[in-house]
RNA sequence: GGGGCCGUAGUCCAAUCGGCAGGAGACGCGUGACCUAGGAUCACGACAGUGUGGGUUCGAAUCCCACCGGCCCCA
């Protein structure tokens, strides 16, 4: 690692004395480590130990490694090394998600080409976690940008649109005016770009799409199996959003077919006073009424102006216009007026919906602007909405319904579809809120879809042997300026090809796809990194997939981890894995924040990782993060103290630099009261550890490290064996978080390094049994007395010795024992009559 | 508007099932010892009573209800 320029090696290290310096440990081991790759997974089929798999969120090169990167790595890390020192076959990954639009705006400020500044950052990145003392295997290493990788994007791409899931369609779309490329709605956040925060604008575009809609009803049933944060699932299932409901069909005067509307309250159906269809939707052009026109287009003109964030912005007033037109009520026979707004999206359900202003709040208040009837059909005890506008949501009993007055809104919902259904007029029908997913780009760096179109033959995949497609390398600088369409639309020489088809001459495909495409696969790509004949070896992936834990953010929650669930299921269906869901367990962790706010560049709100390693050193820097509190819990380094942690260290390796027994002393002999805190301190670091719950078992960590160092000092002294288990277990577990100076004690302890593979110790039982405990005895829920007990006593045998405590008989002044609660050992409660 | 998560010392955070908050651990602060005189080390100490109000219970930080405050998702 170079050092950077700022460094001066005469300065030292913040908490570094002569015994402990944590800068000269971290060159001494980062070398020797290299030599010694400890973290190789076997592909030994011979090899009988069980596997793990611990995969991290593969980082995209952005410049070098942020606090961010240091924490979730930190959180991966410690899990891959516990794993290894339980003596798992542990496969732990690193590669870079390294095509996307920062490398393609690089290129054209720098007039480069965008391989150029996403492979010297990947250089820097990679760098930075060696330092960073990462426990990957670097033989596994892969980028999504180089063509190795991205060929079974397009093998991938071509395997859905043979089985349909890859397709193209027109329509509206989201349209990002910035990035000048089209976004999946996914990457539309409140009406923004997720990338780059742009209002997002609606465009009529022909796009590819996958067909994630398909998988909506396994994505949701098989979260049963994920041991995934409860959060995270439930963004996912509000994401898919399925909801019941019933379809019925609206006659529209002057219209032959009748329009399909969802609703997942045909209980109202008698309160639907109007009807009202998207603005932007096929339908409101086709039916609007010749004295009505010039108002709609107007209208409508006005609504493809506005953004996604006006349109969503929740107090903003209702707007539409009349369509001239009536719906006719299938049940009651009503004349309904037909509006257009904006209210209404065109993509969701039919694009057209009834309105119950008396009981949808949107409706209502659509209602009371344009002054249409509200009629109620659920009295559910709330104020009317005409007076309040509050619309009613709740329970209630149905009244101006017909046939289903008198019943409750869940008797209701049965009843009228089933009087739908028999009459033709609908039926129940179940609705998703999510779309297929628009995986085209107009970008370049990013792989090119694998299509060719031809007058004669129109769409023609390219055939497998001649994938990959490989980007054209001549396109640089100002050649990748967004412009609306692909930049790869002006290489000729790249563009024009002949159809694989009928040989005529023909266009590829300009457009690339969604980078997401490229994450939704890549931990398969880990179990065989070099495979040739497909995008993974299928026997490869079955012995290491699914992953054990998947360490990552939440920033994630719908996107990526959505994207490769899908995948997973679609690779199930072709036989190629073996499982459903590829990430069995999932750790979120928080954001590192700085004085209460997200750190951002732009705002200079900003800590670099570079500079606290540095300052204190890599391992006091990982003890920091993982120290701070539970790993889903953001953390804001102003509260923290990575000097404390220098300190800690310095302790710890100072008691093993204590050590004078010699190793494999006989510990049995030892001092046995550190003896029992050193057992202890193992069994319960072994469940933290187990249960994420790192910050308590450092603190554990830093207890065992006190009562060492107080038997050294007033005790049993630095020769007793005791104190050298106390430090070798010390090391053992601080490998999993400060590897540099674990290792340096086990070193200084006399023993072959690394540290990583010395196994984890196992507690004895026998010091984990207490001779006493202290039991508390209450009078009236208040503590009176605590009596020194067996950890096996008796119940009986205990309320008797409580019953008997002086303080007790004071407490209890003469009244009698209405109730005596014995949990024995810990707790006697009596209450007093 | 609907749904979810969370409120513990000055600060970050602990507390299997409801069972000792002499708060596990740490930061910061203070006092003392020691010395290599430091941004070191060791020892000791102070500050709190679980956001508020009810309820259930022998017993509530933990369970239930309402409110206040903060965060997230969907609209």
């Amino acid at each position: 690692m170079e050092p950077k320029p700022c460094e001066s090696d005469e300065e030292p290290m913040t908490g570094a004395d002569e015994n402990y310096d944590p800068r000269a440990i971290q060159d001494k081991w980062q070398a020797r480590w290299e030599e010694l790759n400890p973290f190789a997974a076997s592909e030994d089929p011979a090899d009988e130990r069980p596997r793990k798999y611990a995969l991290d969120m593969f980082p995209y090169p952005s410049g070098d490694l942020h606090m961010g990167h240091a924490e979730a790595f930190a959180i991966g890390d410690v899990v891959a090394r516990y794993w290894f020192q339980r003596g798992y076959n542990v496969m732990h990954p690193i590669g870079w998600d390294s095509f996307g639009l920062p490398a393609e705006n690089a290129a054209i400020k720098r007039d480069s080409h965008p391989a150029e500044w996403t492979y010297a950052n990947i250089d820097t990145q990679a760098d930075s976690f060696q330092r960073y003392a990462t426990s990957f295997d670097w033989s596994r290493r892969l980028h999504t940008s180089d063509p190795d990788y991205y060929r079974w994007n397009q093998w991938l791409f071509l395997r859905f649109y043979e089985r349909g899931l890859a397709y193209r369609k027109g329509g509206n779309v989201n349209w990002c005016p910035n990035d000048q490329t089209v976004l999946a709605n996914e990457q539309v956040v409140a009406g923004h770009c997720e990338r780059c925060g742009a209002p997002v604008e609606k465009r009529v575009l022909t796009q590819w799409y996958f067909k994630i809609t398909e998988y909506a009803d396994r994505l949701l049933a098989d979260m049963a199996e994920l041991e995934w944060p409860e959060r995270v699932l439930l963004m996912q299932r509000n994401w898919i959003g399925r909801s019941e409901g019933a379809d019925v069909a609206f006659q529209i005067e002057g219209r032959a077919e009748p329009v399909t509307v969802y609703t997942t309250r045909p209980d109202t159906l008698y309160g639907a006073t109007f009807f009202v269809v998207a603005a932007d939707a096929a339908l409101a052009d086709e039916i609007c009424a010749p004295e009505q026109r010039a108002e709609f287009e107007a209208y409508r003109q006005a609504v493809q102006r506005e953004s996604e964030v006006e349109r969503l912005a929740a107090d903003r007033e209702k707007t539409g216009v009349f369509l001239g037109r009536y719906a006719i009520n299938p049940v009651n026979g009503e004349r309904m007026p037909v509006w257009a707004s904006d209210y209404v999206l065109a993509e969701y359900g039919h694009g057209a919906i009834m309105a119950v202003p008396a009981h949808d709040q949107r409706d209502l208040d659509f209602a009371r602007r344009f002054g249409l009837p509200v009629r109620v059909v659920v009295r559910t005890g709330d104020a009317d909405p005409a007076e309040s506008g509050v619309a009613t949501a709740g329970e209630g009993e149905l009244v101006n319904s017909g046939p289903l007055n008198g019943l409750s809104k869940s008797a209701a919902i049965p009843r009228i579809t089933e009087v739908l259904e028999e009459k033709g007029l609908g039926k129940a029908a179940v609705n998703y809120r999510l779309r297929d997913w628009l995986i085209s780009r107009q970008r370049f760096w990013g792989t090119p879809i694998p299509i060719i179109h031809c007058e004669a033959c129109g769409e023609v995949p390219v055939p497998d042997d001649q994938l990959p497609v490989r980007l054209p390398d001549d396109l640089r600088g100002a050649d990748l300026a967004p412009r609306g369409v692909s930049p790869l639309a002006a290489a000729a020489g790249w563009v024009n090809v002949d159809c694989p088809k009928c040989g005529a001459a023909a266009k590829r495909d300009t457009d690339t796809m969604d980078t997401f495409v490229d994450s939704s696969w890549y931990f398969l790509r880990y179990c065989s990194p070099g495979y040739t004949d497909g995008p993974f070896d299928v026997e490869q992936v079955r012995r290491w997939m699914p992953a054990d834990q998947y360490t990552g953010g939440v920033e994630h929650a719908i996107l990526h981890l959505l994207y490769s669930r899908f995948f997973t299921k679609v690779l199930y269906d072709m036989g190629m894995v073996d499982f459903t869901e590829p990430f069995t367990r999932l750790v979120n962790q928080g954001q590192v924040i700085l004085n209460g706010s997200a750190m951002s560049k732009s705002t200079g709100n900003l800590v670099d990782l570079g500079e606290q390693i540095a300052e204190y050193g890599v391992d006091a820097v990982r003890l920091t993060m993982m120290f701070a509190g539970p790993p889903e819990d953001d953390i804001d380094w102003a509260d923290l103290s990575p000097s404390g942690a220098v300190k800690f260290l310095a302790r710890a390796h100072r008691v093993a630099a204590e050590v004078t027994s010699a190793p494999g002393a006989d510990v049995a002999t030892g001092d046995t009261e550190l003896r029992k805190v050193t057992h202890r301190t193992i069994d319960e670091v072994t469940r933290l550890v187990e249960a994420h719950r790192y910050n308590v078992a450092i603190a554990r960590m830093m207890e065992l490290t006190s009562a060492t160092r107080k038997t050294i000092d007033t005790g049993a002294g630095a020769g007793d064996p005791a104190v050298r288990e106390a430090a070798e277990t010390l090391a053992v577990m601080l490998s999993l978080v400060t590897p540099y100076t674990a290792e340096e004690m086990w070193e200084r302890l006399g023993h072959d390094v690394p540290v990583a593979k010395a196994g984890w110790p196992a507690a004895e039982p026998a010091l984990l049994v207490q001779e006493s405990v202290t039991c508390v005895v209450q009078v009236a829920g208040k503590i009176r007395d605590r009596l020194e007990v067996s950890p096996d006593i008796a119940e009986d045998d205990l309320e008797r010795l409580a019953v008997a405590s002086e303080k007790v008989q004071v407490a209890m002044g003469g009244r009698g024992v209405r109730k005596i609660i014995v949990r024995a050992p810990k707790i006697v409660n009596i209450v007093p009559a």
